[in-house]
DNA sequence: GAGACAATTGAACACTGTTCAGATAAAGTA
DNA sequence: TACTTTATCTGAACAGTGTTCAATTGTCTC
């Protein structure tokens, strides 16, 4: 599950196997300590990460990270940078999911959200919780890619191009979006939902959920009718 | 600003300031616990609460504390009930705003929850960190309290008597306005709003954009249209 | 093989929350 | 008043945490 961290690192000799007892002592320890370190939030969740936790999985003693991370902040922030990954990756998914329609395409981005939440709530919270991490420009430029996508959604909807500026209407439907599907999210994570779940648990109610509610909400606001759409130049 | 706490307390006679130097050996050691975790947490965050340091300002060992609550986590759990009540006098605040218009009622309460949340930092960010605190049944019944004030907000948006059982669709108008609301406080307290922010800072976007944005988002869902609106037996 | 350089160790320091025997003060009782 | 009981609080200890730094190890280059 972890396997993805590995491929983003030196690029040396290190891509074959390098059998991990004897070969922390040459360049796969950065790796293993971000796979420790995703398994155990996976595990016991954000807040239940410790640095020596991870250097005693990775076994090496607790001084080690330091060298590679400079401190459990900066370990934290390499984690929640492939998150960011991750998550834009969840959210292009959706966005092919929804086909052409604007409206179709962010909903399903709003679904590859909250389905990104529920399978690693772990992640998901280190990611919003910023006095975990250093802000680093890498972590940055991850989140910045993530908040991207969204944009582009909603530009979408409004039948701008990527990277034409919002104006304040779109920008406030930018955040409305956002709002919603986070809060939904982290609302259901936090088990808010708990007392008024169909059967089949959080995942059925996230699938049942998200996408209507993302319809309705977003309906209203499109400049032209969602069915009976034209081309901007046809 | 913490003197909400004194009075829920025993009852004796320790209202009537008590001199703390010479009172932490009756009585009032409880509520001078709480009354100095509210403060640190206003200072540092929610995750940069220390039992100790709380002990240390209270002027008390680090053992004291264990008698009253047992536990850091009683402790926070009986910080984070007070946050809940006064979340919930924010949203009745917002209510008696809103005047007669269900709809106006039930924006108000957005603004009141987001205010609550900006206001109160720290609060907002232990209630809703659950690993943090026991949930003991005080605490329930002040979260329940405060979930009720929004289920009946829209209640009233559907002519609904409070107390009645919602309908699925309009259990989902629940769980979306929820949403919105906690997800837009979530993200502007993680400053992921700050990129974009009019002069006047969060306090000013909030103030400008929630309104409107719940409007926005509530007026479709209403069955009749919200001007021309009759009474239910009229 | 020798030297250079990085990666890693081990021990220390200052913290943290929790436990528990003992001291202390207040309240109750005679 | 004296004595006992009870609730509070202390002090010291334990196991855990993140971080620092001199010393060591391993790998690579010459």
């Amino acid at each position: 599950m972890s396997r993805l961290s590995s491929t983003r690192s030196s690029g040396a000799g290190v891509g074959t196997d390098p059998t991990p007892r004897e070969a922390y002592h040459h360049g796969a320890l950065r790796d293993a300590l971000i796979d420790a370190t995703e398994a155990l939030i996976a595990e016991r969740g954000a807040q239940g990460f410790s640095l020596r936790e991870v250097a005693r999985r990775s076994g090496v003693s607790p001084a080690a990270p330091a060298h590679h991370f400079g401190d459990a902040a900066g370990l934290l922030a390499a984690v929640a940078k492939l998150a960011f990954d991750q998550l834009t990756e969840a959210l292009e998914t959706g966005n092919a999911r929804g086909g052409d329609d604007p409206l179709e395409r962010l909903c399903e981005q709003g679904v590859g959200y909250v389905g990104f939440a529920l399978t690693w709530p772990g992640r998901f919270a280190l990611m919003f919780r910023a006095d975990l991490f250093t802000k680093d420009e890498a972590l940055v430029a991850s989140a910045d890619a993530a908040y991207q996508v969204l944009q582009d959604g909603i530009r979408g909807l409004y039948t701008l191009a990527p990277g034409m500026p919002l104006l304040p209407a779109q920008q406030h439907a930018l955040h409305a979006t956002w709002s919603m599907v986070h809060g939904f999210a982290q609302l259901m994570l936090a088990g808010q939902f708990d007392a008024d779940l169909p059967r089949g648990g959080r995942a059925a109610l996230a699938r049942q959920a998200v996408a209507p509610m993302l319809r309705q909400h977003l309906a209203p606001l499109q400049p032209l009718p969602p069915r009976a759409r034209r081309r901007p130049h046809g």
